[in-house]
DNA sequence: TCTTTTATTTCGGTT
DNA sequence: AACCGAAGTAAAAGA
């Protein structure tokens, strides 16, 4: 990522045509080329921008734009459509790359690892006399989301998803495989557990003598009062 | 406005719906305190953002926390809703501050303008023997978007929108009754002319005696041959 | 086929 | 009237 702060007026040619007059602005460019205008206040959308795919290319000024005080042209282009950017930059005041890696980003783990810490602390929702043991209960082969024991004592791991799809069934076996091997915590049954399973998540999970859960996200953190909420 | 290249992680107080895992991202503090969390790809959507009225406040990580690696904890709060962004920095790899200003905004040359560029060249959309008189006609409240003259050369004032709310029929209202105290110009017809017009819109303008017109942008492009076009 | 993302959208709600 | 952000949207893109 690219971070520019400079004087510049900006024209966009598109969907519709914008012009942004002079003024000083950050120049974000990222590491698919797409740029982002952003000025130092207003809302998280910025001035103006070009969306990825798009290639950026710097131009010296003509001679005309040279006489107006413009130091180079950046010219953005779509490479799909025929959308165009182009930056004419007055003065660079802040010029810096940076390496910042790709971003593991994900909401779904938010809501993933939020519907594992509620199951964690309403573990009842499994059935009557369940008590749980651990949280990313560590195996060879990676951590099972939940290990639990129930209302006779036996384990039982507990695989987590917001959408229980064949993937989520198959991980699942193969932890409990893996499990039911040791004998200090054999005999280990499974619980598929999710907001949304699928036809075939669940016909294959019940062959396996998987039991599915159907959890509702919504209920949960209703119920769920182990910290001052903020609505 | 700030900006900080750092190792860090993301969560919502409260609500863990949006949780970023520790990456290298970019923070970007705009002067109004507003915060946003940017990525090096995607889109001009940031992660996650704090819109303003907000405040960012930094404090030192506990005990627990920097024990994890974090060396400080950004805790950036709305005014209104109490929304809460959380930013854990594990490691800071850029940190420099910029004063930009105002921005003068973005110029839309946008559908309006069009709008009143194509009627004003096909004037005789509202009518035979209709004749433009002028565009942004000036007036002591504001400009009217185009004066004409209709097929007996009496005075016609046109209110141009994208989408005809009872707004606009107020305004124009406003135009035409200054206007009608002009001898030189009185009396002054009105033409509300938009690409829709809402029930209530028309129904007040109607009432009023100002005509509805309602324009097919499209078709209006199509007769438009004034200058190069991108599709 | 189905799921995720974007839009220089469109819309309503709020200064 | 302007601004902002969500989206019983919608369409395109990606997997």
């Amino acid at each position: 990522m690219r971070l520019v702060i400079a004087r510049c007026s900006v024209d966009y040619a598109g969907r519709l045509s914008a012009h942004l007059p002079l003024a000083t602005r950050l120049l974000m460019v990222k590491g698919d080329g797409s740029l982002l205008v952003h000025s130092d206040g207003g809302s998280y959308k910025p001035l103006n921008w070009m969306s990825p795919p798009c290639t950026l290319a710097e131009s010296e000024p003509d001679e005309e734009q040279a006489a107006g005080g413009i130091t180079q042209v950046w010219t953005v282009t779509h490479k799909k459509t025929a959308d165009r950017l182009i930056v004419k930059i007055h003065e660079v005041l802040h010029d810096s790359a940076h390496e910042l890696g790709i971003d593991p980003g994900l909401q779904k783990d938010g809501v993933e690892a939020h519907l594992q810490q509620l199951l964690a602390e309403q573990i009842e929702r499994l059935g009557d006399g369940y008590t749980l043991i651990r949280r990313e209960y560590m195996t060879a082969i990676g951590p099972v989301d939940i290990l639990a024991t129930d209302e006779a004592g036996a384990s039982v791991a507990v695989e987590l998803k917001r959408r229980g799809d064949i993937d989520g069934v198959e991980q699942l076996t193969r932890y409990l495989e893996l499990m039911n091997r040791d004998p200090r915590l054999a005999p280990v049954r499974g619980v598929f557990a999710a907001q949304e399973i699928k036809p075939q998540a669940r016909t294959l999970a019940e062959d396996r003598g998987i039991r599915c859960v159907v959890l509702d996200y919504d209920e949960m953190r209703g119920v769920d009062s182990g910290h001052a909420r903020l609505f």
